[in-house]
DNA sequence: GATGAATGAGTATTCATTCAT
DNA sequence: AATGAATGAATACTCATTCAT
């Protein structure tokens, strides 16, 4: 007996997969229904409609990804201990939901995201926005602006992690340890 | 008598506007025949169909991007002046082709990219990869693979881009400065 | 305990409704199914398909109203009479099943009738056929073929029933009269 | 060489045959196509969509039904030469555009008319309002509302026509003098 | 060479119908 | 018996591509 509500779930996971690796305008519904083994129409029980589909999406994994990072936050440690928590929280949640954070990068500007996921995607950055300006008062962190910051590790992390999953790469212990250093020195600030 | 081929440049021209803009597919034929002023089967003539079209346009922006970078290449110089100038030239091209760049970001994994394409997306990586390489040698650079190094440079610097390109943040000689700075202090070996 | 079958019966009142609201066409089975609080399922354990219940809908009013006719019907009266009863049987029907005629009316020359709906109805008109001819027998009745006179009446109401329920028309005892001596002076002949 | 936008035409008349036959509802874009001998697309190129096509196809024959009627109307006869008139006018014009008025008449209170369309129906109602109330000012009409009036002529015309189109009755001279004469005694004022 | 009208395969979406519960 | 989740064929409409002019 499958578990309950499993074909929504179905198309969901497709539906990122499929998002991720060909973006939305080139990911027909036809495609999402066959490869969660659906009739397309049952996608339109669960979903008003294509653009309703990718917004869900996104909202689930942005609210998980943040969440993710919130989680056991080390509000007090020093602020490489917080740049860890940060930087590892976004290679636990790739390795748990394996398309979901270059997902949520390719469609973070997309014409069709409503209001809801932009004020969540708001938020999200919110949490690297708090910490970077946190860390410049202290002088910890290099005086560049938040959101160039923020450009900056995301840009790292997702292009590296395409890297990984062309199998050009091997996410070794060492190499994640290595680009969390490289990414460490770009932020903070060297005095 | 108007300039030879002006035609094909014409929708070369209004298909890298709209690519970048739109992405591939979300943009038709009948707008990038509207924009350059063509009537659609006039592209025909000169592309054999939209993938064509992308892959001209991809290959012609990335060996352009890839002879900025190697024109005056510093090879005597020490190895922050020869960052220097491939940073520098990612900017200059930037600037003088206002979409170029964004549209490479954009279109690289994607799913209609023929062998030659990736291949020469390839040779641009090359002049990154040789570059680490041998500061590794000396260690001047951090002991990661090449490819991680190039998708620290290329994901930071892309993703900057992305903001300025929204208008998110402002290109100030003090900003690039700055990011110059981050990304070299992300790849250099610090002893 | 509820009346037996009322589920088919709230079913056929639904869909008369609807019909003759929306026609056939722009009607679909789960509005009925809403309409009736029903199952959408269950309007197929009652109708093999959407065809055969409009059949059996058109074939149960037409033969309603075929009864309602030939009820307490004036034989021995005069022709005037006669086609009193016809007509105030018209609109009495019209008053006991409010959107019943309507339906029939826009329904009757439809392309999903089958014969036996299409039987019924000319069962129905052979009242009329009936009256009109026995009346050009005795030369009260204009010497037109009867079909024209059915055509003549039946339009006349039928049109005249539509402005009423579109609220253009109030359906007066006056106006009714008036249009009965009119459509009678169409067919009567004036010697 | 065909005659220039014959397709457009073509459209045109399939439409006119179609709608009138099964109703907009139930004709579809692929029917038109086919019976117009047209790829689907090509509708696309002449009207915006569905709706577009029914409202010019509607618009065109209510104004060209309403010339029909205001051309050498006899403004100076008599009211029967009037009535004549009118009601020579709308056999003249079924016998020229064969569907045109059954289409008309069963599309005129449909939810897809726009606002151009109900109006253009308002002015051909007009003639014959004001032929009615002119009329009954000289007590040569029956004193029943304008409305009321019109719905019987236009009831009776059409419902007669369905029969000559469907072959149960033949168009003679002598039948539509006939009916002419029943018309018009359903809406004469009787001393 | 250049055009744009014409096409039909392909898109998102709806809905009659089935069937496991 | 009754339900409503699931389906896929069918719908309105779009767009890459062709081809007569």
């Amino acid at each position: 007996m499958p578990t309950l509500t499993t074909k929504r779930d179905d198309v969901l996971g497709s539906a990122l997969t499929l998002f991720a690796e060909r973006g939305f305008d080139a990911t027909t519904i036809p495609m999402i229904a066959t490869d969660a083994k659906v009739g397309a129409g049952t996608i339109y029980r669960y979903f008003d409609n294509k653009e309703m589909l990718v917004n869900t999406l996104f909202q689930h994994y942005v609210t998980l990804f943040r969440e993710t990072l919130e989680k056991d936050y080390p509000v007090e440690a020093d602020i490489r201990e917080q740049f860890r928590h940060l930087f590892q929280g976004m290679i636990r949640f790739t390795n748990e939901h394996d398309h979901a954070l270059y997902f949520i990068k390719t469609h973070t500007s997309a014409y069709f995201l409503d209001a809801t996921s932009r004020e969540q995607f708001g938020d999200l950055l919110m949490i690297f926005e708090t910490f970077f300006e946190e860390g410049k008062k202290h002088s910890d962190i290099r005086p560049l602006p938040s959101k160039a910051l923020i450009a900056i590790i995301f840009g790292s992390f997702l292009q590296l992690y395409q890297l990984i999953r062309a199998g050009e790469l091997e996410a070794t212990e060492e190499l994640l340890k290595g680009v969390e250093e490289s990414c460490w020195d770009a932020v903070r600030h060297h005095s």
